[in-house]
DNA sequence: ATTTGATTTAACTAAACGGTCAAAATTAGA
DNA sequence: TCTAATTTTGACCGTTTAGTTAAATCAAAT
């Protein structure tokens, strides 16, 4: 016999959303399991602990954010559209999961101890195999000579801290909510433009 | 008769400390006393609350982030140079709490009521006139056409995210601790360069 | 229909937490 | 030195929290 597949679904996708908008600490097993629509000793009875419960779903999100970035590298596509393609992957599945990428700094950061393991993108971002590109992009004169630690922190930084720093930015800049969608989407344009022109800034 | 200078800044110090370590529900009132070599019920004898020890050391540390950068935009140099004035003060003023940028970023986003009217750049980052600036200089064809919005989003992520994202990048890009310090003083090239290729990108 | 195992519930526990209180210690002015 | 206000402390309180337990319900197989 089956543990009801329904059951724990409600429970991982009730737990996903409390955590993520209150975060591990802030989250209360009373409220998830009001939020799954069931009593919080079922809520023990499926994941013993709020710590097991919690690593359930960080692992879950986890391996779901690589996978839908994983593909542009190995394409035989110019630079400029692998760069497009992992921008527009990255900012689709967040549209989902807006608090994604905050929720999952956030905790990492103050609780290191608890993610050993979990997090390494090298699983699918083979950072010899990007530097090549650019050493070879480098010596066919078509961009500048940078490094390839800082082309990677450019580009995540450009597109994940509008998504982490939402609330400030629209209220800072007077975004709307109608049009913060909107604003998403130019930075599809946005960030490749500054990514190539800053490859290609030759004086 | 003054309150004791000396315990009042050892318990903001340790709020500080214990806040930005752990969030606001992670931390514990206990903990800021012990961090502070105190008795937990002084603690409340200087702040009533933990809402209220909380909100001091945040305004606190807003009221402070803002003047440090707050510079750069009146006085009359090149436009690379602002960038890297602002890039060069807030790396510096990150130095000493590192964890300041995704502590805030986190706080207001969890909680947006409590933050209200406590954040908002407006006061030294005027929009009209950094689009005036921009406006200028794409009218003197020295640079292409952008939005100030995406300028500063673009500004503020290559600045920002390193810092907030420290532990998973350094685990990711295997930058050891000793050399982070090395990685930070490369930005304050990289960032200006990445935003001025943007913005000469004339083809 | 009865049995057996899985699922769900209400009621409970122990510990941790923010916060209070009254008394003790310290400080500063008269 | 005495007094009065401030500062500091240990002991305490009520609530909230994660987690447990034992009984009840359900579903499927015999």
């Amino acid at each position: 016999m089956v543990k009801s597949k329904n059951t724990e679904e409600k429970i991982l996708d009730s737990a996903r959303e409390i955590f993520m908008m209150k975060g591990f600490e802030g989250a209360r097993m009373q409220e998830i399991a009001d939020h799954a629509g069931i009593n919080k000793a079922l809520l023990h009875y499926y994941f013993r602990s709020k710590e097991k419960l919690f690593a359930s779903i960080f692992n879950k999100i986890l391996s779901q954010i690589g996978p839908a970035m994983l593909t542009f590298i190995n394409e035989e596509i110019p630079l400029e559209v692998k760069i497009w393609k992992f921008v527009d992957s990255y900012l689709e599945l967040m549209k989902k999961f807006p608090r994604m990428p905050l929720f999952i700094i956030n905790e990492i950061s103050i609780n290191p101890e608890r993610i050993i393991g979990h997090l390494n993108f090298s699983d699918f971002l083979d950072l010899r195999k990007l530097e090549k590109i650019l050493h070879d992009e480098h010596g066919k004169g078509r961009i500048i000579a940078v490094d390839v630690k800082h082309f990677i922190v450019n580009i995540i930084g450009l597109t994940v801290f509008p998504l982490a720093a939402k609330i400030i930015i629209q209220r800072n800049l007077q975004i709307q909510n109608d049009e913060w969608h909107q604003f998403i989407e130019e930075r599809k344009k946005v960030i490749p433009e500054t990514i190539m022109g800053w490859l290609k800034n030759m004086d």
